[in-house]
DNA sequence: ATAGTTACTATCCTAAAGGTAACGGATAAC
DNA sequence: GTTATCCGTTACCTTTAGGATAGTAACTAT
């Protein structure tokens, strides 16, 4: 296979941030989640199980904590009369618009590339 | 949870074209093969075994025969004394480039933000 | 004839992800 | 006191992803 023609070094950092990008967002819904938040702001649980299409009260709140664990949203009750909670993206979590975007754009790509045949 | 503050509108198509990039990119190898081969150029299998620690030859036969079928990357026999087989990027996968680089970075301030507590 | 290389495939198994359906605690409205 | 809303949880089950181990087909070298 021999050496790199395309970069010069690959870097074990870079290696094991992709890793824990890729663990992190990982699963069919977090994504979806996150942009779901980008596009409309605070969200309560009942906006993101409507918004996120065929989603369940479990897998929701899986998800919602595993984001919540590693700083992407947070997580407020508001003292409302039947209780509320909103949830809402860190500033860390911008830090995924860019790959949300490139992701849209190579799915409207390849959309494109399979329609044409 | 009110009307977007962030874009003007969703867009069925651009939800489509998410959930189909996601879709396409799943699970723990396939960003991983690809970068190798953006890395690397062309490869053999016996390579991408190597470069892709711990995956076993039935997981990377897996991934690659989903790859080629998204046409992301290309399968061909050498012709040399013990069969080789090269694999290497489409044109349409350079479109993937951007996700990976988006994820690496996310990934190395995520690593930041972790380490700065 | 035996052993090695390359690129897999086959079989079996475990673990993780995801889904279904029902329930619970808090509060309030009728 | 029955019903409703909101935000979950619990128990259970199915599906998918991933891994371990071994084997195969084609060829080459010794």
């Amino acid at each position: 296979m021999g050496k790199s023609n395309f970069k010069s070094e690959p870097g074990i950092e870079r290696q094991l941030a992709l890793q824990d990008a890729l663990d992190i967002l990982r699963g069919k819904w977090k994504i979806l989640i996150l942009r779901s938040l980008y596009l409309y702001g605070t969200m309560r649980f009942k906006d993101l199980l409507e918004a996120s299409k065929n989603i369940t009260p479990k897998v929701l709140s899986n998800e919602l904590q595993q984001l919540e664990l590693n700083l992407l949203i947070t997580r407020t009750v508001n003292n409302t009369k039947p209780i509320t909670v909103s949830y809402e993206l860190t500033n860390h979590a911008i830090e995924t618009l860019p790959v949300i975007k490139a992701l849209i754009e190579f799915g409207l790509k390849h959309r494109k590339k399979i329609k044409d045949n």
